[in-house]
RNA sequence: UGGGGGAUCGUCCAAUGGUAGGACUCCAGACUCUGACUCUGGCUAUCUAGGUUCGAAUCCUAGUCCCCCAGCCA
């Protein structure tokens, strides 16, 4: 198969989006040979869902195009970078399930080629040194709407500019005490232009080049030159950046690159309830409000790993939620969608009491324990079965029985019937209570007749419950989690995001009874709680300590279905 | 008030002058040894006002509302 037929494949596959639009068409006009994208992050902190978005796109046009990606860590602030957050990002890449073109790019690998483009600036009297204090020149910049005044250090001479320059390289100046600019319009309407900082001094241990350099250039001068080192044919970022574009039009007009690349805008993912700046983020980890960056609350890419949720369903989201240039807010619900609909497909299944209230089939033989058959996946039969134990004293759920059950309640009653799942059918006989009045047992009977979980006589039960054996369960701790922000849009002001917290984001279960072959779940492989969710075994689990992590909850209308009710009153 | 963008179901995204469509949510029902899954059906939208046209979400004019920009952050 030729390039050009997996172009065009590519590109009938593909969702149709604005940015797909582009590249279809400059690919089918010539305008560019192959696709060529990068996915660029600055590696100060993990990525987020959002980052997502980005990856899939890029990561995405050059799959479908025939193309190729490559990650590039735009490590241009020494000041807020670090290692760890490097390693992170690589990592998170790959298990997204995406592999990068050739090594991984850095802007720092072309700190020699921007400063000789620097020089070459200052050669065409395009840029000089500016002994403004960084005071002075916001002062000089003008506002939205007066234009900005000329540095007295505009006009300096081509010589002059470069022994600066020279000596700002060499170590000579105080951090702040100068910076390059360009050589543009302080009078443009686009503050971008008003002589944008090229390179200002920083005193800081960069993660890769450690003190080599003195000087580091700006997001602006190295951004759209490191794309054109690279041959990047779309450079694609979010919205914010779009009035920057007319300044990195003007570097690659100016300047000796060795390819045009161009620069496209959308939007950038924002969720309800989610917060998905890098400073809140920041602030939640540092603040010790979550437990770290990969805190299954987060919404980082760690986070969601660690709750359980699979790639796939990252993957499937972002492509349902599209790409477009108006700015929008996705329903969190969209993504529990995506999870759950991948979940689904590939979870076994197992029972498991959460919160377990005590059993006893009171005709039930003392000491009998039977083995009955359970499927590991009812859409799967080659998943196969496992036996499970059943007894004399059980565990079922605790919210599985109401005393004075409300009308739409369909499970276990005084006097009702209804199914243990895979097992017989029983009916409640009697309630123990305490001193405080708390039902501690149910006392129930059995259906001998109905092993298997059913009935010759074709008698229907309205429900069918989970349970465990009391004496095979093994114990275990499962933590759930609800939203980290209960409103639906919350600020991300510096003052408010903290104080709007839900403090029931993390919900720990400490006594919750599994099924025995649960003790065998691994890191990293969902399983379906059946009638409750999905979930996960979390690090923290130990040799003698289970931890479960819930992904997600299964769909529940009849949860939905009462709190309505209480709600209409 | 300068510059740059954007407005379509509750939400997100399509429709590129020719039947406003899909997904999520929601509602009603079927099925069910998971109140899950699946299946069936349904509600709901073109920012406003003019204009061009046989025909406008799309083109034109005038408005309205929303977002971004005044770091030596990215």
């Amino acid at each position: 198969m030729t390039s050009d037929d997996k172009a065009q494949i590519g590109a009938a596959e593909a969702a149709r989006d604005f940015i797909r639009e582009i590249v279809a068409a400059d690919l089918a006009a010539g305008r560019a040979k192959e696709v060529v994208t990068r996915f660029p992050p600055e590696p100060n902190g993990y990525l987020h869902i959002g980052h997502a978005k980005s990856i899939c796109l890029n990561f995405g046009l050059a799959q479908e195009f025939g193309g190729r990606c490559n990650l590039r860590f735009d490590d241009t602030n020494p000041a807020k970078e670090e290692q760890e957050f490097i390693d992170a990002i690589e990592r998170d890449v790959t298990w997204l399930g995406f592999k990068w073109s050739g090594e991984v790019k850095y802007a720092s690998d072309y700190f020699d080629r921007l400063y000789g483009w620097a020089v070459e600036l200052i050669k065409k009297e395009l840029a000089y040194v500016d002994d403004q204090s960084a005071e002075e020149m916001r002062l000089n910049r003008g506002t939205l709407t007066e234009p900005g005044k000329n540095s007295r250090f505009r006009d300096r001479s081509v010589e002059e500019n470069l022994a600066l320059f020279a000596a700002m390289k060499d170590g000579k100046f105080a951090a702040g005490k100068c910076a390059l600019r360009a050589k543009i319009d302080m009078a443009s309407g686009n503050i971008n232009l008003r002589d944008p900082v090229l390179y200002r001094i920083v005193e800081a241990s960069h993660p890769r080049t450690g003190t080599a350099w003195k000087i580091y250039p700006s997001y602006d001068f190295a951004h759209g030159q490191s794309d054109a080192i690279e041959g990047i044919t779309h450079s694609i970022c979010t919205l914010e950046f779009e009035d920057h574009r007319p300044l990195y039009d003007w570097f690659i007009a100016n300047l000796s690159v060795p390819s045009k690349p161009h620069q496209y805008e959308m939007a950038r993912l924002n969720l309800t309830h989610t917060l998905l700046s890098k400073r809140v983020l920041t602030g939640l980890v540092r603040g010790g409000h979550v437990g770290g960056w990969d805190d299954p609350r987060m919404p980082t890419i760690a986070g969601y790993r660690r709750r359980g949720v699979p790639p796939e369903a990252i993957r499937d989201f972002i492509k349902r939620i599209g790409v477009a240039k108006a700015n929008s807010q996705v329903d969190l619900g969209a993504l529990d969608f995506s999870v759950r609909e991948a979940l689904n497909k590939t979870a076994w299944r197992r029972m498991a009491v959460l919160k377990p209230i005590k059993v006893v089939i009171e005709n039930y033989p003392e000491g009998q324990i039977e083995e009955l058959e359970a499927v590991n996946h009812p859409d799967d039969e080659a998943a196969g079965s496992r036996k499970i134990k059943f007894t004399r004293e059980l565990y079922i759920e605790r919210d599985d029985f109401m005393e004075v059950p409300e009308k739409k309640f369909f499970r276990m009653a005084p006097g009702r019937e209804v199914r243990l799942r895979y097992a017989y059918f029983v009916t409640c006989k009697d309630v123990v209570k305490n001193a405080a009045g708390e039902v501690t047992e149910l006392r129930c009977t059995y259906d001998p007749a109905s092993k298997g979980g059913n009935s010759p006589d074709g008698r229907k039960v309205k429900a069918t419950i989970h349970w465990v054996s009391a004496a095979h369960s093994i114990p275990a701790e499962v933590r759930l989690y609800n939203p980290l922000f209960n409103d639906p849009n919350p600020s991300a002001d510096p003052e408010a995001f903290a104080s709007q917290i839900n403090p029931q984001s993390l919900e720990v279960l400490t006594d919750a009874r599994l099924e025995p072959s649960l003790a065998e779940a691994k890191l990293g492989v969902p399983v379906q709680f059946e009638r409750q969710g999905y979930f996960c075994l979390d690090r923290d689990s130990g040799y003698a300590k289970l931890v479960f992590n819930r992904t997600i909850g299964l769909r529940d209308t009849y949860a939905k279905d009462v709190a309505k009710d209480k709600a209409a009153g």
